[in-house]
DNA sequence: CTACAGTCTACTGTTAACAATCCGAGGAAC
DNA sequence: GTTCCTCGGATTGTTAACAGTAGACTGTAG
């Protein structure tokens, strides 16, 4: 045992890798809309553009892949994941499923110091000042928020399951245009509720909280996309 | 539309392609136990005796870490899984809120062709004599039983969840040894109950009844390990 | 005009060589 | 003896060239 036993003074801080910028150029790429839903992602192009070699670029691809955010068939390549009522309708029965076990094992597990994150966003958010909240931003606090909340369960496995719907629930946050008026006010009663129940550690009313909060996100998603696309 | 709309004459069989048959080396290697948990797999030995280059072994290590057989660590190489107590727990808290949802899908959408399979497995589970009925056979029946399930629940992100929990749930079952006499017997009496829910349609009793299933499986698991290696 | 066969091109899958990193062995300083 | 440094071998990350496939394109027959 060499390692400091109490609080470790420094993570090994993981080395990046070309995939890891790869991948999150990618990324980025498609959630700011740059690369349009549905279309192909050609490995020398991008290796071109990236100035790397398509090694990476199939690396990343693959993880990509995992995140839900692009599609690969052997041998006809990779393209953006388009998401339709049917995919909303999958990752939000799914994520209701893996968040209700999240919370639970948060209810159990988490310490304070799993919690200061989740209440570190809660302030960003009152702190901001309103009209420089961007959907983007708002969005991105809304994931952090939950990611801090699967941390906070200590479940490794639990956690890779939600790495690969996160992205899919980010493209969701990211299409909603115009939010309602009140949306940031219940947006920081609801998440702030959901941190005290989690203090309380009442696990079947933190339970039922979450739910009812991703039933809600769920429920307004829906109205958006039957909104936009009407049958 | 040029294809038949009345049950497709030919799925497009997809094509295999290197990294297909290296994963399934490996994982097989892994399963049987000829590669020992926490061993390195190192790239250019799986190479040479699978006689393949380098590229398709990465990309079949980075399918198995997603299965969760293997762990890498970036320019620290790949190595087997270890598996304990505590990964057992993670397994199977997942494991039943991803069975809890899969059948409450099913119960909505799967039709008669998607319980065929899961009737066939209960079949050759009686027709094939008891004596020849090895652990590793039983294990594999019991895991297609459910992969059926999930596959009839027609959620594809619930099915790539699944896959990413599958694998470890076999090593499980195979590192039992000496199964109880009656096992065989309630295996067949639980699923043949569960698949008769199933077509009963009535999602809360299905709920309910595979969530016992899974409960007591990971306590017959749990009881196994303390056994095994006694605190 | 439609259906079909052969060819051609753009792309992915695979390979082998090159570059960078980790980690332990061995020695120097104290 | 212990700690630190350096060096070298083993192993992974990256590249660029080669091989094979899918789908479009052309032309031809009916």
């Amino acid at each position: 045992m060499s390692k400091s036993p109490v609080t470790p003074p420094f993570e090994r801080r993981e080395r990046r890798v070309l995939t890891d910028d790869v991948a999150d150029s990618i990324r980025e790429a498609i959630l700011s809309g740059r690369i349009a839903s549905g279309a192909r992602l050609i490995e020398d192009e991008l290796a071109e553009s990236l100035k790397v070699s398509r090694g990476p670029i199939r690396a990343a691809i693959f993880r990509l892949q995992q995140e839900g955010l692009v599609i690969h068939e052997t041998h006809r390549g990779a393209t953006v994941a388009r998401v339709s009522v049917e995919d909303a309708d999958e990752i939000y029965t799914l994520r209701r499923a893996l968040e209700r076990l999240a919370i639970e094992s948060a209810c159990l597990k988490a310490t304070e110091a799993d919690l200061a994150p989740m209440e570190a966003i809660l302030l960003v958010f009152q702190s901001v000042p309103r009209a420089s909240m961007t959907r983007r931003r708002v969005a991105e606090l809304d994931i952090d928020f939950h990611d801090a909340l699967f941390r906070a369960a200590h479940h490794a496995r639990l956690y890779r399951a939600w790495e690969a719907l996160r992205s899919q629930i980010l493209v969701f946050l990211l299409l909603r245009d115009g939010l309602p008026d009140d949306y940031l006010t219940s947006w920081h009663r609801d998440h702030s509720s959901l941190l005290a129940q989690l203090r309380e550690r009442d696990v079947a009313k933190a339970v039922s909280a979450i739910d009812a909060h991703i039933q809600a996100a769920y429920g307004r998603l829906r109205e958006q996309l039957l909104q936009d696309s009407p049958a």
